[in-house]
RNA sequence: GCCCCCAUCGUCUAGAGGCCUAGGACGCCACCCUUUCAAGGUGGAGAUCAGGGGUUCGAAUCCCCUUGGGGGCACCA
């Protein structure tokens, strides 16, 4: 096997990105997306998507469709493959879902069992099961023990003949398997490590995974495999089998996989692994791509706030970590706020849309809020997004009808409810006269300011006092903005419900 | 159990023999700004570069061992 070195042009650079559609988009394939993608971009090469799809009785249409949604949304286009789930493929190379392929695998099988390089297997499951179990009693790796490696043509149609189908094993063999990983250096594993002949055709004649890998890449002409570390183990057999095959392997590049807290490979067990739930959540596809590209990759330099762009421009397998990386949330978020900051504001407005949908949808919101209702808030909200998720938290108040709001809340900490029901009392009476021309945040600070000063209220307190009245929390955007959206009427009219209820708090000193 | 891979602040990382009394970012803690919450600014705590041997005038950087962690060993992908 003779590599060549890699040059510079774009020449032959083929790379794929090879989902099973048995689950959501995971992160990982995400991920592994994504270096596939800017290596491909970066040389100026080819990016496929290919489907794995062979294990049917996992797979479905719906995670399809998750998986090439949720790359879509990610920003990473192919060149070949499918483009929306159950929909035609595109490419010189196709079909690009495996079940459309068997011919081929039956035919590279055939291949391999004409030259002998493959033979039928009659073992049952049973069988297996009890190597299995002696192995493990004797403290050894489990491995296929060969039992039907050099069966005659006659024990072969005997075995037939009782009715047992058999699966098709590839022939390991002895030797070492050597290969220089791009981002690990040099590997060599000895075939007699490798579990013994493996199964490449299931009794039902259908291929497995390892055997469709290799095939597939032969087939489509790839030149890179760039995938999750956890394949390392595995790619002697896949070099094995493109040898027998009679194809030349492709260069490989193992990445580090991405892991739970507890430094384990990210799982759904203990972290979030669809991408569609980041989605959902409101991460937006600048922040999480990018928070990806920086989970195994650096730039080098303390760039970290980057478009998918200039990734691509810089991206550099040289570059890549070996060692795992843990997805960390927190990071993940602070990355979000800085792109949410970054967007303009019609577009903030646009993606926050289906999230306050979902609000009116759940029922913590009665109105839907129009553009001219959120243009104005922009400035406001934008700097307090972690997500676009926590827009209902933000501004939900404002589009609610009946505000329900804690009683004891209305009370700031240095204030008792008399104070405080006198005091939004006085407010009450300095923003109605101010009427609705003058409503205004620069017209309504002055004169609240004032009152406080005369009255001897710490402007804070007061503040406080009618922000709670005004949105039924302690924590929302600057306190006159907030007036001004909810308008004069709805002020006022939460002004009169906060100063009820605190009739209600408990007796008053004094009164 | 066997094989393979990995190892710099809690986390993501810079570092490719002297520029390192190890830099940046997240998170954390102060302070500033400030009507709350954020955002932003400034500063701080935080890594004897897993440990031990070498090589070298000199090692986070090269080699070996140990330890630790992870991954792989299916008629899953």
């Amino acid at each position: 096997m003779t590599d060549e070195p890699l040059s510079g042009s774009a020449a032959g650079i083929r790379v794929r990105i090879a989902p099973s559609p048995t689950g959501p988009l995971h992160v990982g394939t995400a991920r592994t997306a994504l270096f596939n993608y800017l290596f491909a971009r970066h040389l100026g090469g080819t990016f496929i998507l290919r489907l794995e799809d062979t294990d049917v009785a996992r797979s479905s249409i719906a995670y399809e469709k998750d998986i090439l949604d949720g790359l879509h949304w990610l920003g990473l286009s192919w060149d070949e493959g499918p483009d929306v789930a159950g929909g035609p493929d595109r490419g010189p190379y196709g079909p690009y879902r495996q079940m459309q392929r068997l011919d081929r695998y039956r035919a590279a099988a055939d291949q391999l069992l004409a030259q002998d390089r493959a033979y039928p297997c009659f073992c049952s499951p049973e069988e297996l099961e009890a190597d299995r179990k002696a192995a493990e009693a004797v403290r050894e790796a489990p491995r296929y023990v060969g039992r039907c490696a050099s069966l005659g043509q006659a024990e072969r149609s005997a075995r037939a003949a009782e009715g047992r189908r058999p699966v098709i094993r590839f022939r390991v063999g002895e030797g070492i398997v050597a290969f220089d990983d791009l981002v690990r250096g040099r590997v060599e594993i000895d075939t007699a490590n490798l579990g013994g002949d493996f199964v490449i055709l299931r009794a039902d004649g259908t291929p497995l995974y390892h055997f469709t890998v290799v095939v597939d890449d032969a087939a489509m002409r790839i030149s890179h495999v760039i995938r999750g570390e956890d394949h390392l183990s595995n790619t002697p057999k896949h070099i094995l089998l493109f040898g027998a095959l009679g194809e030349p392997a492709p260069r490989f590049a193992h990445l580090p996989l991405i892991l739970n807290p507890d430094r384990s490979k990210m799982s759904k067990r203990k972290s979030q692994t669809a991408v569609s739930d980041y989605q959902e959540q409101g991460f937006v596809p600048e922040a999480f791509v990018n928070f990806l590209a920086l989970l195994g990759w650096s730039p080098g330099t303390e760039d970290e706030i980057m478009p998918l762009s200039e990734i691509e421009e810089r991206f550099e397998l040289e570059r890549v970590q070996k060692g795992g990386a843990v997805f960390d949330r927190e990071r993940l978020e602070w990355m979000n706020g800085q792109w949410i900051r970054r967007l303009e504001a019609e577009e903030l407005i646009e993606r926050l849309r289906p999230f306050l949908e979902a609000e009116l949808q759940a029922g913590r919101i009665d109105r839907m809020p129009d553009d001219e209702d959120l243009r104005p808030l922009v400035p406001v909200i934008q700097e307090r997004l972690p997500t676009l998720g926590t827009i209902g938290e933000l501004i939900g108040f404002l589009f609610v009808d009946d505000l329900a709001v804690e009683p004891s809340l209305l009370v700031p900490k240095r204030w008792d409810a008399a104070t405080t029901r006198e005091a939004l009392t006085a407010v009450r009476a300095v923003v109605s006269g101010l009427g609705t021309v003058s409503f205004e945040a620069d017209e309504l600070e002055p004169p609240i300011r004032a009152l406080a000063e005369e009255r001897g209220w710490k402007a804070g307190d007061l503040f406080m006092a009618i922000r709670v009245a005004a949105t039924g929390r302690t924590a929302a955007p600057p306190l006159f903005d907030t007036l001004v959206a909810l308008g004069p009427a709805r002020t006022l009219d939460r002004l009169d419900a906060a100063i009820a209820a605190l009739a209600t708090v408990g007796p008053t000193p004094g009164e």
